[in-house]
DNA sequence: ATAGGGTTAG
């Protein structure tokens, strides 16, 4: 500090007053609010520890040592700017007002840092209102600490109004755990949460799936008697939905004496997240018959629903209804609605929507690509993929799943390892298990099986069940079995107790004549109580989801649908049809065995499907497991004996089938 | 001075 500044103590305290009078003209703000001390002690020597009566008020000055107002701007390194220095005497002597609009203004977290020094420097260093704002445009920058320190300790004692914008911040931040914490270092601190303190909170539980510290923070919600804010009921029913407890959820919500869009939303989000779709539907038609209004989220969710159905038609009705009531489409509801045409088989229109998107963000290429891939239209996924680059957009992982998953599906192993060196190399995305599998599963069905085992064993992220369990399906396609049995234990060590790999396991072992290993399989499956996936598939007819399980019997028109399909029978036998037998692992006569393929459920579907609708509908059907080379075979027959189109997507693609031919081209 | 819900893969 130089001799001058050290000057006129009383010219000081002549401009504190004048400070203090321009600032309560300008915020006529209570006088207890602007308890302004100073700061520094390089004013003048006889300032110290002297309180000052103005206009009939005390205002207390402390003069605090230079030492202690410097330790956090020592942590923010602003020693290094020396300019500061320079103006001290200016910066003392800005208004309040001065400070307020800066930090408003405030464009980035380095000019919040001198902001903060100045502060600091000034007469308001102790201000807990400039101070709570200062804390406040951290935060907003996201920033809940500078150097070790949370940013509400820089105030002895923050308002409660801070504590919830830190744990806001961390949550926002995906920092779950730290929210939570200081939520509970609050609660130590003596403060009383209010409504906004759950709305940020819960949100961290919700996002570490933690239904133990949602319990807890549920009961202080009821402690605290904030049961009855509506955002922290949907808040609630977030977090339950996120854990899938959705009875909670839906008590919560039924419970609401006024529901609103955001709470429909919650617990939406939270029957896709669990799989309920048809719940999720019912939801959204539930909301219209109340009057509540649906929004773009409300649409996402929708859309979901629709794309993990299938449901073709209610998706058009869907994007028909966004269309109708303007609601615009964000990035979110494009990506969802090229998701769901892509899903539902209409990689046409999931393209039309595409176009007509006017902004696309990674997420929206992503998903054209992924759509083309699951249609096993890899070139056109590789051509988005090249457009995409040329754009400016760089891939993520996910778009790499996707323009991988093409290539395995065409067998097109040069390009996939091209991609899959690319995608480290140029791109800086880490092959994770995703794109690991997408290689197995390439290799394998292109029959590389020592390759596919070689890339296992060598891969530095730890392999799962589902990888191994790939390069199992591949020694089942190519009926390796010396490698199939080195496959099987790892399996098991890894995923014991899922029924699927028995299943594939037992099957192998049937196809090579080994019956006592396959019996020995379904031993263990029943000693283990496991039982294996029954597979189902679906088909909208008119807006009507129908569902069928082989065998199934309880459809209304389940008698013309086993008709058909007799009639079909040897229709398809004069055209040269001969059952696949191979694919049935039962130890049973040959008749038996054509009965037990022949009524799968997808073809149950698409016979239902044949007789409901009209000439020259397509037919679009939904799988949960892979279709079976004699359902595959078969659907060729129907689709050309028929004069159908027939879209199937089972559990890894899709198959498009006309005149006989399907656009897999036999190899899946 | 602070509030809830959402996009792509497997």
């Amino acid at each position: 500090m130089t001799e001058g500044k050290h000057g006129d103590g009383q010219m000081a305290i002549g401009m504190i007053g004048e400070m203090r009078r321009q600032t309560i003209k300008r915020f006529q703000a209570p006088i207890d609010s602007l308890r302004l001390s100073i700061s520094v002690s390089s004013f003048s020597s006889t300032l110290r520890r002297s309180p000052i009566d103005y206009d009939g008020d005390l205002a207390i000055l402390h003069c605090l040592p230079p030492k202690q107002s410097y330790t956090i701007i020592d942590q923010l390194h602003l020693h290094q700017n020396a300019s500061m220095a320079e103006h001290n005497l200016s910066t003392m002597t800005k208004p309040l007002n001065f400070y307020i609009s800066s930090l408003q203004t405030c464009i980035s977290v380095d000019h919040l840092h001198q902001l903060h020094a100045q502060i600091l420097n000034s007469y308001f260093s102790n201000s807990v209102f400039l101070l709570t704002r200062l804390a406040h445009a951290y935060l907003k920058f996201g920033c809940p600490t500078v150097g070790q320190r949370f940013i509400i300790s820089i105030i002895k004692n923050p308002p409660l109004f801070l504590w919830n914008e830190t744990i806001k911040c961390y949550a926002r931040k995906g920092c779950y755990r730290e929210s939570i914490d200081l939520y509970y270092d609050m609660l130590r601190s003596g403060y009383k949460p209010n409504a906004f303190t759950f709305t940020f909170v819960l949100p961290a539980c919700a996002g570490l799936k933690s239904v133990a510290d949602g319990r807890r923070v549920h009961d202080d919600v009821l402690l605290f008697g904030c049961e009855c804010n509506e955002f922290v009921i949907t808040a609630l029913i977030d977090l339950y939905g996120k854990c899938g407890e959705l009875g909670v959820a839906r008590q919560l919500f039924d419970e609401m004496p006024v529901k609103k869009t955001a709470s429909c939303n919650a617990l939406m989000a939270g029957l896709v997240l669990a799989d309920k779709f048809d719940g999720a539907l019912s939801l959204f038609n539930e909301m219209n018959n109340l009057g509540i209004k649906g929004d773009t989220m409300t649409m996402v969710s929708v859309l979901q629903s629709c794309a993990s159905l299938g449901a073709l038609q209610q998706g058009r009705w869907a994007h028909d209804h966004i269309i109708r009531t303007r609601m615009g489409i964000n990035l979110y509801l494009g990506a969802a609605l090229i998701n769901m045409y892509a899903r539902c088989g209409s990689i046409e229109e999931a393209r039309q929507v595409f176009d007509k998107t006017p902004r696309k963000d990674i997420v929206t290429w992503t998903a054209i690509i992924c759509g083309y891939g699951m249609h096993g239209l890899a070139h056109f996924s590789e051509s988005l993929f090249l457009q995409m680059i040329s754009n400016g957009l760089r891939p993520d992982a996910v778009t790499f799943v996707g323009v991988l998953t093409g290539f395995s599906h065409n067998g097109l192993v040069e390009k996939g390892w091209c991609y899959f060196h690319k995608m480290r190399d140029e791109f800086g995305v880490k092959p994770a298990l995703e794109h690991y599998s997408c290689m197995v599963d390439m290799l394998g069905r292109a029959g590389q099986l020592k390759q596919a085992e070689e890339l296992i064993r060598k891969m530095y992220v730890k392999p799962d069940s589902k990888i191994w369990g790939g390069l199992l399906n591949a020694c089942k396609i190519h009926k390796n079995f010396k490698m199939a049995e080195r496959v099987v234990p790892e399996i098991l060590k890894l995923d014991p107790t899922n029924a699927g790999w028995h299943v594939l396991m037992a099957n192998i072992y049937a196809t090579s004549g080994k019956w006592d290993q396959v019996a020995k399989m379904r031993r263990n499956m029943k000693e283990k109580k496991l039982e294996k996936q029954p597979g189902w598939s679906l088909i909208e007819v008119t807006g009507q989801i129908h569902t069928f399980l082989a065998f199934d019997q309880s459809h209304k028109m389940s008698k013309e649908i086993y008709k058909y399909l007799e009639d079909i029978k040897e229709k398809m036998r004069v055209e040269g049809y001969v059952p696949e037998l191979d694919v049935v692992f039962e130890k049973v006569d040959e008749e038996t065995k054509e009965e037990m393929l022949f009524y799968h459920s997808e073809r149950l579907a698409i016979a239902f499907g044949i007789l409901s609708t009209s000439n020259g509908d397509v037919l679009r059907v939904m799988k949960n497991l892979r279709v079976c080379v004699d359902c595959h075979n078969v659907i060729k027959f129907i689709s050309r004996i028929a004069y159908r189109e027939i879209v199937v997507r089972d559990a890894k693609r899709f198959h498009h089938f006309k005149d006989g031919v399907c656009s897999c081209g036999d190899y899946w």
